[in-house]
DNA sequence: ACCTAATTTGAGTATACACTCAAATTAGAG
DNA sequence: CTCTAATTTGAGTGTATACTCAAATTAGGT
């Protein structure tokens, strides 16, 4: 196992890091990623965390400041996942966007469960999170009106109400699935799509 | 403060219990249902709702049997009130059902907030309040698709992919409005009822 | 193989949490 | 006012939780 002395690896400064580290520290994220799917903010203890990670707390405490810094990345990382690839920036269709979203459900259940956690999760008396996920949602609304604005035409200002509409009825189809799996999301996400900014 | 020794107070067996302690009740559940909707589980522990009721703790369990009783009693409370007045079963049209969905979040914000949150944070390990919301959730699908089909005349099959698709829609917006709540929630909810179950 | 840095372990610490229980106090009726 | 039942208090208990820290072990380079 080689030290990766470079930094910029995955965009981290990693000077002085040994692969036994970095491998632990995935280990811990994706025990961390499965639990929170599974059971929610409840379900995922220091204990349970480091059994998965079959790792000891103090092996947790040298990677991560504390449990919620790993909880924040794996939110994190499913806010960043429900985006479309960045590449395509300004060329989306709405039909585009809405199959992403599709294909987040179908490829990344765990992160699309945790995704809809954090969308009513966070509380009031943790502003952080709480306002990142606004952020994160109004980002949503203009990326789907500009697709809007550019398929049909419509105003800027219709085109940002019937973004809401349809990230809406979306976002809930989304929490329906979350409720009961077998619920059949992609035909519903598909069939919402039908009714809203197609004018 | 007089005894109450009569059954069927309330719909509960009151017997030999006293004004004092059916009084104390009433503010453990209002404190209960206050930090349920400020700060989700989280901030409902046994001190807080102590702390809010003005009692110590051995009054709360003279009252209930554990924490964990006095919070389903209070998502009980919001799902009931949910659902519009029972003794208008059979003749609602779905504008009465989504009117009344709005009127809940005009009039009664808190258990709104506790609705919203109970839609999620069933966990998979507490199989009884999960199944107790999608039985929840299938009822209401049920009912919308019995009005669409007197409104409309739609089949019960088509009827009941709008209902999904419609409860859908507005249960998504209840959530917009949960991460901040000058979404303008009623005017959304109004338009996204245009949209299904209309033909 | 040696040496140093990184990582991991094991054994705690402190605190918050849900809950208990017997004595004290209050409520309620006659 | 007396008496009894109901309620409340105060002082705990036990446990789970997040986190610490120094010693032991492993990783990595020469």
């Amino acid at each position: 196992m080689g030290a990766i002395r470079w930094p910029g690896y995955e965009g981290e400064a990693h000077v002085g890091r040994y692969q036994a580290g970095i491998e632990t520290e995935a280990r811990i994220i994706d025990a961390t990623r499965s639990l929170l799917a599974e059971g929610g903010l409840e379900a995922a203890t220091l204990k349970a965390i480091c059994d998965r990670a079959e790792v000891r707390a103090g092996s947790f405490y040298n990677l991560f400041g504390s449990k919620e810094e790993a909880i924040l990345q794996v939110v994190r990382e499913a806010i960043d996942a429900v985006d479309p690839d960045p590449t395509h920036a300004g060329t989306d269709t709405v039909d585009d966007l809405v199959a992403a979203y599709i294909r987040f459900f179908e490829e990344e259940p765990q992160l699309a469960r945790i995704y809809v956690l954090a969308g009513v999760a966070g509380e009031p008396s943790d502003n952080g999170s709480r306002r990142r996920f606004l952020r994160h949602h109004e980002t949503r609304v203009e990326r789907f009106a500009d697709a809007m604005v550019r398929d049909t035409g419509l105003t800027e200002q219709d085109a940002e109400v019937q973004a809401e509409l349809l990230l809406g009825a979306l976002d809930g189809l989304a929490v329906r699935w979350a409720l009961d799996t077998e619920f059949a999301f992609a035909a519903y996400a598909k069939l919402a799509r039908e009714r809203f900014g197609t004018e």
